[in-house]
DNA sequence: TATTGTTATACTCTATAACTATA
DNA sequence: TATAGTTATAGAGTATAACAATA
């Protein structure tokens, strides 16, 4: 029981400052998030790739990476493992010779099928202290918050 | 004026789920924190702690590291850093000759001034888009879900 | 024996420059 | 001249094991 005895300093401001508040609450979804999906071999990143390819299959790899966020250079060792393991593959695309037409495999496929299975069980846990009209309340300041931070200039 | 052409690819249910929106809204906020300390010299943890020295003067520095969720042996290197650029200082702890309580330099304080006001503005942009109500709304519900997903297990 | 701070190390994520092959 | 994909690389951030000094 021989508690560390771990004096708890005063945070000051900082529980009251937005940005350490999400990366708090940021922290401890994705904790919950990797060790639900460990069984799987998915990162979140992986995970938003697979699904991501299935909605829009075909799609080239720049702009997959661009909707994700991601940049292309670290794309492609991301299409790289997945590629090896056989979830996803490149196919040639029709028009251009530069691009790649990403697509699931049968065996991605049959993988995002748990993986969907899993991220519904992993959202009910993450969001058990809300009910419908607190969650939906917090997906729309969330978004309010990222897209007033957008493009400030919106000319470019 | 000539666009880069670039398809937006459909998200499917990734805006709809927590940790995708809470990491795009964090992602958005300390863009423009980074951006906003840039010219003190601060990233967002080096900030953290000298706020958390200066609330905590003569804590130890595992308190501190774990007060801030930061594993000791990485806490090292930040406070080096600090130690270097005269920010902070590691005072010989009166009781226990294996710890060090930490200070800040007048050097520090002062810079923290300047960081008070900065995050103050800061603050203001990343809310702008809140009234007071939805502030306090967005941080309640933050709170809510960390503290949900918390150690589970209160045994330990 | 356990704790404080440290070193060494490794793995992930992220970011930039430069190359190739196509357009 | 520009774009798609790639390589190489470098920097943060984060994680664990093991050590010396001290309790």
């Amino acid at each position: 029981m021989k508690r560390p005895t771990r004096a708890k300093l005063d945070l000051g401001p900082l529980p009251h400052l937005l940005g350490y508040a999400l990366r708090r609450a940021q922290i401890a979804v994705f904790a919950d998030f990797i060790a639900a999906f460990e069984p799987l071999g998915l990162r979140p990143a992986q995970f938003s790739v697979l699904l991501l390819i299935d909605i829009n299959p075909g799609c080239k790899q720049s702009d997959a990476a661009d909707a994700l966020g991601i940049m292309q250079p670290n794309f492609v060792a991301l299409m790289d493992d997945l590629e090896r393991r056989g979830l996803a593959r490149r196919a040639p695309a029709q028009t251009d010779r530069r691009s790649h037409a990403l697509e699931l495999t049968d065996k991605g496929a049959q993988l995002l099928g748990k993986a969907r299975a899993a991220v519904t069980a992993h959202e009910a846990r993450v969001t058990q202290s809300l009910d419908a009209e607190e969650a939906s309340q917090l997906f729309e300041l969330l978004a309010r918050v990222e897209r007033s931070l957008q493009a400030p200039d919106s000319d470019s």
